[in-house]
DNA sequence: TTGCTCCTCACGTCACGTGAGGTGGC
DNA sequence: TTGCTCCTCACGTCACGTGAGGTGGC
């Protein structure tokens, strides 16, 4: 009969962990006295704990650990378990290598710069949604706060005449490349709520979700360069390259006013 | 002046995120409606927030981010905390590496013998300890319980006489490989509180820490063979190799004795 | 008698998620 | 009026660690 003390030091575990093991009552102690309240194990005992500790490294939780040793998993499902540890670890892996590109990168700008960086790069996932959208060339560059205006006006007109409701801002999905400021291809995109009818001019549909590098711009629409730049730099240090058309959210009524957008460039790993 | 669903759903958190960082401090509504209690944020507190996320895809705690926003970090400190991020990515990028093996090599043993294993493997510290040492050579393997008790009796009668205490259980290091059957070369060994002198038999040192892979046999002391092969195929499947002599735990008084006995590989990656 | 080991609560961890039960706004 | 949004508690998460305050054993 061993005290707690020792057959924690013998199984290399905390005494503490002996405690938290009997209270979710995976491993008790063979016996307690019933006067003073202490645990008393045997060496036999060794043994279990040994197992607990090795299904442990196996990264299973103590709760699938005493489904275990109360036998009431089978071999198909002890696989199942470990497929699903396997496949979780794989993804840990890959994130924390890509949060490690991050971490580096972000550490050789500062090399650089040796200061606080002026935009701020976040990963995020944007929602599938229904939009009204007209698409338009604008020849040059200077034009696009007026075409662009023009657009939306015109899916404005459109979507009260159906009584359709917005449900988010407007937005305008760009698909020149962003080093391209002559003869720009570019939608003016309303979230709407439901289906509406197509005309020539202006087309329904569902945007699809996608993964997005974003930044959050303010100031004047005419100073976006420095938003691509940055997100374009982030990119190129991160291992991640451009994915399709990218997209300003107008967090405003009319992207000419002088207010905030978000400058959100999809992506996927080079 | 935005309602807090809609701010979060452009922001792309919670409700419940928002809530919690008004909680702790780090990022507060622009407004709180005193009747209500409705929270007001504005599109300027977008950046911010987005401030936020980019630094928590750096990995950097709330806590941290909310000292660099109050702007008491400077460069070097923050250099500081991603290098600190960064060694702690490394280091988890290898666990896992190192966990999805051993996952990988279980379910490989689960598809050849479709069932529970007999022996559990896990991966342990020995801590260092100070101990009293006789080394021995045993011509012939049925000589070994003979020669072994023999070697702890003559240590146990000189610790005796020099009045030092024992520790922890008596263990013995084979400096011979696993698969030698004759002329193994052994140390018996016996843990001890303090130094005492050397005589030329017995030798008294520090036994540095290991890793080691254990297993707990419960049996008898011929059937040895079993826990030595599941080791070393353990090993085999996890990319380890015997890194040095293998240790035998005898949590008893003599090793001839019939009972629980710990077998602890010292192990390196390969 | 003095340390040492052991005991039982109770609370903290990290970043929220999940209800319960109730009120404001259109 | 009916939903919808918002509010404030309170508790749960996972595997323990960290005291506080007290008792048993040699």
């Amino acid at each position: 009969m061993l005290k707690i003390g020792y057959f924690a030091w013998i199984g290399r575990v905390s005494v503490k962990t002996l405690h938290y093991y009997e209270d979710i009552g995976l491993f008790r102690p063979a016996q307690v006295d019933p006067f003073t309240g202490y645990r008393y194990y045997t060496l036999d005992q060794l043994a279990e704990l040994n197992r607990i500790i090795a299904l442990k490294d196996l990264g299973l939780s103590l709760e699938q650990i005493g489904q275990l040793l109360a036998g009431d998993v089978s071999p198909a499902e002890l696989r199942g378990m470990l497929r699903l540890r396997q496949a979780q670890l794989r993804e840990q892996v890959a994130d924390h290598t890509a949060e490690l590109a991050r971490v580096e990168a972000r550490l050789k700008q500062l090399d650089v710069e040796d200061q606080m960086p002026e935009y701020d790069v976040a990963l995020k996932v944007v929602e599938p949604m229904l939009v009204a959208s007209r698409r338009v060339i604008i020849p040059q560059n200077d034009q696009v706060p007026a075409v662009l205006g023009s657009a939306f006006d015109e899916i404005n007109a459109y979507l009260s005449r159906q009584g359709a409701r917005l449900v988010g801002p407007c937005l305008a999905r760009w698909h020149s490349s962003p080093e391209v400021y002559e003869n720009e291809d570019v939608e003016a995109i309303y979230p709407i709520d439901r289906p509406l009818p197509e005309t020539d001019r202006i087309k329904v549909y569902e945007l699809p979700a996608e993964d997005v590098a974003a930044v959050v711009h303010r100031g004047a629409f005419a100073e976006f360069a420095n938003s691509h730049a940055a997100l374009l730099q982030w990119m190129a240090a991160n291992g991640y390259r451009l994915n399709g058309a990218y997209r300003e959210v107008y967090h405003r009524s009319q992207p000419a006013d002088d207010s905030v957008t978000e400058v959100q460039f999809p992506v996927a790993r080079t």
